[in-house]
DNA sequence: ATTCATAATTATTGATGCAAAATATTGTAC
DNA sequence: GTACAATATTTTGCATCAATAATTATGAAT
C-alpha cells in the first residue's frame, strides 16, 4: 500500500488540500471520466488515507463545480455540456476583458515592462520553427495570470481560476488549443498597444475579440 | 441539549448542508463577528451534532469564501475590508449587468411580462405611505434573481450568489441600503425600459448605473 | 411469465476516539 | 524584575466504527 508522498514541511497544507489537489489531477487526466462515479473506499485505500480528509477534499471540489455530489449517492464528476462550456468561456471573457480594462487604467510602468516581456517570452515561444506547443502554452497562461494579478481584485481572481478548471473538463480543451499560435500573438500585441496606451475601452475590446476567436477556432 | 429540527422528508438534504445554513444565519446576523474565531466543539455541542459534518460544513462556507481556513488554528469568519467590499460591488455589476444584457436580447414576451410584474410589485411596495423596507427589499432580490434565471447561465447564478453572500458579511449591508427607494424605482423603470426596446447595450449600462448609484448612497 | 414486495447487501453519512501541533502559562535563572 | 524555556492544556486533524438509507436480487403470487 503506497502512502502518500511526504508533505514538504516548508508548505504545511492539510491533508484535505493535498488529496483535493491529487483528484483535480485525476480530473484532467481523464482517468476519471466525466459523469463517472467517485469510489471512496477504492480512493482512501490507494492513498492509504482515510475517509474523512478524501471526503472533505470531495466538498472541496464539489464548490468549485468539478465534481457534484448526489444526496446518499456520492460524488460524481461534474459532465459539463456545450452550453455549459460556452457559458463559462463568456464568463472568463467577461471577467478578464474588464480586469485588462482595469489595468490599463492602473498599470505602472513597471507593470507594463513585466506584461511586455512577458509577451516578448511568447512571441520567442511561438517563433514558427520551435514547435514548443508547450511552452507557448505555459507563457500564455502566465501572461493571462498576471494581467489578472495587476488588477488586484482577489474575489475576481478566485472565480477565473474556478472556471478555468471547469474548463479543463472538456476533453477537446477548446479555448487553448494550438494551431491558432500566429492569430493568438497578433491579438496579444493589439492587447499590449492598448494597454500601453492606457486605453482602457480599447483594452477590453481587443480581450474581448482574443476570447471570440478563441471559441471560434474552438467550434470550427 | 437542543437537537437539530427535523428535517422535512420532502427536501432530504444533507446534514452538513443544513448545518451550513444555520451557521450561515449566524454569520449574517452577527452573532458571530467577522475575524472571530469559529469553536468547532461548541458549536457541535450546540447543535447536537458530531464535529464531522460540522467541518464539512464549514469547508463549503470557505469556498463561498464566508470563513477562511487557517492551518491548524480552524476556521474564522472572513473579515471583508473597504476594497474588498468595493471589488464584491464590482463584480456583481459587470456579472448582473451582462446578464441584463443577454435578457434583453433573449427574453420572451412571457419573460418580459414576468419582470413587468414583479416591477410592478416593486413600486407597490415601495409606496411612500408603506415603509414596508423587508417587503421592498425581498421583492427587488427577487426582480434581480429573476433576471439572473432568465440569462440561463447557472455558473453565473452560483457566483453571482456566493458574491451577495459576501456583501452580506458587511455590517452596513452597504448597497441594499433602504433610503434611496424612489431613485432605486427609477432606475429599475430605466431597466425595464431599455429590455422592453430589447437594447442590450443600453440595458447593461442602467444596470451599471443602478449599481453605481448604489455604490454611492453606501458609502456617502 | 411478469410484477410487486420483501430482504439482504452495499455504500454513504454521522459519531467517537486518539494523536499531533500550537499556544499559553508557569517556573526558574540571570 | 524580566526573559527564556519547558510543560500543560487546548484544539485541530485523521482514523476507525456504527447506523441509516437505497438499490438490487430473489421469491411468491396473480
Amino acid at each position: 500500500m503506497s502512502s502518500l508522498p511526504a508533505v514538504s514541511s516548508l508548505a504545511p497544507r492539510a491533508l484535505y488540500e493535498e488529496v483535493a489537489e491529487l483528484i483535480r489531477q485525476r480530473i484532467f487526466s481523464r482517468e476519471l471520466e466525466p459523469g463517472s462515479w467517485i469510489d471512496e473506499l477504492q480512493i482512501a485505500k490507494a492513498y492509504g488515507i482515510s475517509r474523512t480528509p478524501l471526503r472533505e477534499a470531495l466538498k472541496v471540489l464539489a464548490a468549485e463545480g468539478l465534481v457534484t455530489m448526489k444526496v446518499r449517492r456520492g460524488a460524481y464528476v461534474t459532465e459539463v455540456s456545450e452550453k455549459d462550456l460556452r457559458d463559462v468561456y463568456h464568463l472568463l471573457s467577461l471577467l478578464e476583458s474588464d480586469a485588462a480594462a482595469v489595468v490599463a487604467q492602473t498599470a505602472s510602468p513597471a507593470d507594463l515592462k513585466k506584461l511586455q516581456s512577458l509577451h516578448a517570452e511568447l512571441e520567442a515561444a511561438g517563433k514558427p520553427g520551435k514547435e514548443k506547443h508547450d511552452k507557448f502554452f505555459e507563457v500564455n497562461e502566465a501572461f493571462h495570470m498576471c494581467l489578472l494579478e495587476l488588477a488586484q481584485n482577489k474575489w475576481r481572481d478566485q472565480m477565473v481560476a474556478d472556471l478555468r478548471k471547469v474548463m479543463k473538463l472538456n476533453r477537446h480543451n477548446s479555448l487553448f488549443k494550438t494551431g491558432r499560435i500566429s492569430e493568438s500573438l497578433k491579438e496579444h500585441q493589439a492587447i499590449m498597444a492598448a494597454l500601453n496606451a492606457k486605453d482602457a475601452l480599447a483594452t477590453a475590446a481587443r480581450m474581448r475579440e482574443h476570447f471570440a476567436n478563441g471559441l471560434m477556432a474552438a467550434s470550427s
